[in-house]
DNA sequence: GAATGACCAATTTAGACTTTTGGTCAAAAG
DNA sequence: CTTTTGACCAAAAGTCTAAATTGGTCATTC
């Protein structure tokens, strides 16, 4: 074959879906700009959700393998854990599929738009459960519910970045570092 | 005064705005309710919104007199906020008014009553800023920023009251209890 | 002087009409 | 044959406007 139909499809839809969102990108636009006919896009994906869930398929794909790879098995459980969420917000303020994706999820609430954030966030829950379990296992940690202590996680910075600007200052990769070692790591109790 | 005409639309505004919330609610009905012109209403309130203030004022006095009343000076730091957010927690979900207020905040995006909730989120904010102030001074716990404590503390009970069980089973009261001790107090260093 | 409801400007709604869109398929291309 | 295509269709979304509703006023009433 002269070129890969498929593999131009599922970019321009990629880029599509970066610039305009899932709602506002037309299969027609996708097919323009694949230059191809609308009728090729459906020998590969049934529908227009096919389409979109194999490029937020390879979207998540991207996050773990960022997220692996921002972990130094060399470093702390805590500094880990603090690294790889970091850099899991990080990828998503980075890339303008999740920008757009988030946005839309916000503003418009489009159905396929939040199932696919659902996937996401799950995804990164079972990062970091995955992490969990393993610092247990090396009794890095105390025992606890991974899936609940990954959840507890998540929200807090998800909370210390996203949601506490709205109202402050915005902290600093430190202070959030800071934040998550004093109250989750070593608690205020004295 | 034979009647407290002031009285009669607040407590008539009170009720359509639990039944139907904020922007379903017209003065007409609300005059209705109260067996009062509308022009009188507008003789003890400049705006809508003014009325809606001043119901929503009241509930943040109730909402804090129902959390202070939840603590008991006998008790640990750590019991006594869990006490007072939780308290705080069920209050939103017995009260008609705060449970339909937060959906057509949800919902809607109404931007008066994005305000109010911003309000009473505030409120709750520095009711449990005053508490961790204050449990430093008595040198119950470690030094911490209150604001950004306080912050983390309640994004955290209403992750595990409301976000959990979006995909799990509810957690018991206990449960968070222990989820708050063992992540935000005792933390889960070795 | 306090209370009222008819009244008004402005916003919202309803729904008829138009356009666009996801998806199909018979025909063209290879 | 198989693969590609774009005209085509039903359904969904968008647009436009006339009608209805609503927050707020104020001359009249009590």
């Amino acid at each position: 074959m002269a070129v890969d139909r498929r593999k131009l499809i599922v970019e321009a839809a990629t880029k599509s879906f970066s610039l305009f969102g899932f709602k506002a990108t037309t299969m027609e636009q996708v097919a323009k700009i694949a230059n191809v006919g609308k009728g090729t896009i459906y020998t590969f994906f049934k529908t227009k959700e096919e389409l979109f869930d194999e490029i937020v398929n390879c979207l998540i794909k991207e996050m773990k393998f960022a997220a692996e790879e921002s972990i130094d098995e060399s470093k702390s459980f805590q500094e880990n854990v603090h690294r790889a969420l970091y850099r899991i917000l990080e990828f998503r303020l980075e890339h303008q599929l999740t920008i757009k994706l988030f946005q839309e999820g916000r503003e418009m609430r489009t159905p396929a738009v939040m199932e696919v954030i659902e996937r996401i966030e799950k995804a990164v829950l079972n990062f970091i459960k995955d992490k969990i379990e393993l610092a247990i296992e090396k009794d890095e940690i105390q025992p606890c519910e991974p899936e609940l202590t990954a959840f507890v996680m998540i929200k807090m910075y998800i909370a210390l970045i996203f949601d506490w600007e709205k109202n402050h200052q915005p902290l600093t990769k430190e202070m959030i570092a800071k934040t998550l070692e004093q109250h989750i790591f070593q608690g205020l109790s004295k």
